[in-house]
DNA sequence: AAATCTGGTTGCTTTATAGGACTATATTTG
DNA sequence: CAAATATAGTCCTATAAAGCAACCAGATTT
């Protein structure tokens, strides 16, 4: 009866969200790509629970997304970092916030732009080997080794 | 003491995450991509419980992000089906799909090829006005209207 | 007529989350 | 020097959500 995990399901979007799917989890990591490292900052940042936000920042770094770095100078103090592996999240957090975007319009007042040019991002998109963008009508799953075939989708 | 809902923090990552970011929600969806569509299939595939799948299933269809249609012709038949919003998350569940495969390895039997040429899907990732891929280092947060420098993140 | 299929609902148990009180160490302030 | 503040938690309790099995009702197949 305990809650069913992810990680043993044979899919990789399972195996994902197993690590970053729970209530919480991706917020944080998108609360650290803005810069916010310490425990009391992310904890008003997100108004999150603190004992929630100790385990999910525990996991995190388990799971290794984010370490915990004693920067203890003066009393007690640690930092909250991603790792590569966090960063790389940067695409899916990414895509999260532009179909958001999308799809309820002004719901924030934030918007990313490239440090360099100071200019919008472009819309992250699945293209093909060659760069066009494809919808997942324009895919097909096949067993690595085998051809499969299966219908449209929608 | 109700479980705390992201739509009003401000965040779009948070209202995407409101919407798609339970427990099970991005499963169900990554489910209707592979092709499916009927309630006792989900229930199959995913190994959800049926309860909570009638749950994510009507939040889903709250949120339009799928369509629940009679296909009774021969007893009773649904069909649970993607909208153009849902289908539009294939963006965010191949970024998880991609994030997976490379930092959990053969995890997966399963390729994405595009329909047309057989081949295997670029790789999703975030670029410039120009596409030129792009770090979350890359970038910086600005408030609309406003300029706003932050440090380095990670 | 009985069994099966489909799409659920209900009740029960376990786990998660929210919130507040509390702690321990170190530092800053008066 | 004493008191207040800061940081990073832990512990406890109440409510909500997840998992599981049993049950249900209409329609179809056997």
């Amino acid at each position: 009866m305990a809650k069913k995990r992810f990680h043993d399901m044979g899919c990789s979007v399972a195996r994902a969200l197993d690590e970053v799917g729970d209530w919480w989890s991706l917020l944080v990591v998108k609360e650290a790509m803005m810069g916010t490292r310490r425990y009391v900052d992310f904890q008003a940042h997100l108004g999150i629970a603190k004992n929630v936000l100790c385990d999910r920042l525990s996991r995190l770094v388990e799971n290794g997304v984010m370490v915990r770095e004693d920067v203890g100078e003066h009393g007690t103090r640690y930092e909250y970092r991603l790792t590569e592996k966090g960063r790389d999240l940067f695409t899916v957090v990414t895509a999260l916030r532009q179909w958001s975007e999308r799809w309820h319009p002004r719901c924030d007042s934030l918007q990313l732009v490239d440090r360099e040019a100071g200019a919008p991002l472009a819309t992250v998109q699945v293209c093909d080997s060659r760069g066009r963008p494809l919808t997942v009508r324009d895919v097909r799953f096949v067993e690595v080794g085998e051809e499969d075939a299966d219908g449209l989708v929608g």
